[in-house]
DNA sequence: TCTTCATGTGAGTACTCAATCACTCACTCC
DNA sequence: GGAGTGAGTGATTGAGTACTCACATGAAGA
């Protein structure tokens, strides 16, 4: 190695960022509505290297997904570690909140939104999101010690965040809002 | 009127089949997924006429979507009334059985999920899925006369249906699967 | 230097999509 | 029967779409 910056990156480096950057792509309109060229554009590469990078749309697609949970499960990891207590109830709190910290720009919760709905009809899209889904609750489960009800609670309230972010409620005053949004922490 | 049965439908009748029938073509892959042909063909008329009932994809996923919100609020208003308590968890309980009825072939509820995840870059449709929440919640605080939690709750569970839905997870016999989808009725 | 190989791209291909338009047919009223 | 209106379609368009391939360029060792 003669200079200390290379001009290339290796083929590994590259797929990592095209999974940083995709994440902002897929965010706005999910598998179906967002092409390649946009998910190439983001990483500053071509769209014909895209697809030396990965398989095709549907496994991209896929290992973004991955890379999104395995992100929320280390915030989450993070958050347990940082409670106060070794309460369920504390633990769970701490580790909910270091999630709202973790997707205050909202990219991530929404390819997980996308996700969800892609699952319906693409298998292999659809075991990324089950897989991801596995682990998160064995890991809420393990770290938390929490009951069934309190782990199942834990996962409906971030179900009920998908919504609030994807309606963008935090910008409309109701008291339909104000029900759905109360006690959600939001940064 | 000579003959006692027409051959043509009136404008009105036939958009109320495609919003009867584009429920179930939307259902798989929502709003960028699915085609302006395939809607047609569910609703068993030519491509071009769907652009005689509606102005364009956006407004006919919007009126799908609003028509969705209108079944599911009426199944509900049938959950209240067969309550058999005015106790407001009673009432919730009910309407969220009536609920879990309906949905029970997946297709209304699909589209919901895909209406959430179009309405973050579809302003036209965000717009009809907030209508729709905000006479839900209202419905739903009105004629339960639940509290705030209890409210919030009824929709975070309705959230967590969507999740259990669209993984499929009750095909999945798991410690995870069970978590997430313990106490919720599925006919 | 020269060869080798991985990184990276321009220019396609074959196809699908939403949307339009000229047109036909069914029905109603006189 | 004939004029007028609304229901309904076949054919088309122009703008994309995922995906491919021949080719260029940079890095690094012999």
């Amino acid at each position: 190695m003669k200079t200390d910056r290379r001009q290339l990156s290796t083929a590994e480096e590259r797929r990592e960022t095209v999974l940083r950057t995709a994440i902002g792509a897929f965010a706005a309109r999910g598998y179906f509505g967002t092409t390649t060229t946009e998910v190439a554009k983001a990483a500053g590469i071509s769209q014909a290297y895209v697809y030396r990078l990965f398989p095709n749309k549907e496994a991209l697609f896929a290992a973004v997904v991955a890379h999104c949970f395995t992100r929320v499960r280390s915030a989450m990891e993070r958050g347990a570690a940082a409670a106060t207590s070794s309460e369920p109830q504390v633990v769970l709190d701490s580790m909910g909140d270091a999630y709202a910290r973790l997707i205050s720009d909202n990219d991530l919760l929404l390819v997980q939104l996308h996700a969800q709905a892609a699952a319906v009809s693409e298998p292999v899209i659809q075991e990324a999101v089950r897989a991801g889904y596995a682990r998160m609750v064995e890991y809420v489960r393990g770290a938390s010690g929490g009951s069934e009800e309190q782990v199942q609670r834990f996962f409906a309230t971030g179900m009920l965040c998908h919504l609030i972010v994807s309606l963008d409620v935090t910008s409309v005053d109701a008291p339909w809002t104000r029900t759905l949004g109360a006690g959600i922490a939001h940064y």
